[in-house]
DNA sequence: TTGACATGAAACCAAAAGGTTTCGTATAAT
DNA sequence: ATTATACGAAACCTTTTGGTTTCATGTCAA
């Protein structure tokens, strides 16, 4: 079921305008021309900006005629929120024990 | 009180040593050296590495002596989460959406 | 005060990233 | 059957990235 990773995730939302596609591809599926339609750069361009997002599973990509569509894969973005829950936890840790000092104080 | 941010978040922990540097700091914290035993590397390039995580302000830094002691700014992490919750959000929708459909279909 | 330790700046290098133009191949429209 | 549209592969170029080595500076220890 879950397609192999060709790309790192967190190398694939570095780039700006990859992270603007995303939010394109989040309001509605949209094929290459259309994306590219939106950026000041070559449609050749924005392809290969599209392979890397797919290689990475953030996005997949349906053939209808001549037209290639692509939409968002949102479920793959558990990877980079796992990832960041592991800071969450450290967070938290960090809020108690600053609750805890100030309500040691207060006493 | 929010330092300026010099440095894309997004690309900060776009790499793997950086991101590996996070979790150590999230352990604890630590000095240049102490980091750098950890990686295959030379001093300097994690010290390189420390920099972008510094101007991404995903780290903080005290100099103490000789050392320059290195910790985690969790709080920097929730504008990853934020762009993160913009897919949730689309998310639930598709859940909604495809159980909507269930439902009618089950009719 | 002399030597060892901790660190960053500078100059440099190879590889990767992001872009372009040109060309080829499907598919759709006339 | 011919023309136009949608797209990617290939070759190429420039800038950025991640790394190195060397050197300078500040601080601690003897």
């Amino acid at each position: 079921m879950s397609a192999v990773q060709k790309h790192d995730v967190f190398q694939a939302i570095a780039d700006p305008t990859r992270r603007k596609i995303l939010m394109l591809l989040a309001k509605q599926d949209l094929s290459v021309t259309a994306i590219s339609d939106q950026f000041p750069i070559t449609r050749t361009a924005v392809s290969k900006h599209l392979r890397i997002l797919s290689e990475s599973n953030l996005v997949g990509m349906t053939k209808t005629g001549r037209e290639k569509i692509y939409k968002l894969h949102p479920e793959t973005f558990t990877e980079i929120k796992d990832w960041l829950s592991y800071f969450d936890q450290f967070w938290d840790n960090k809020l108690s024990m600053l609750k805890y000092l100030v309500e040691e104080k207060e006493k």
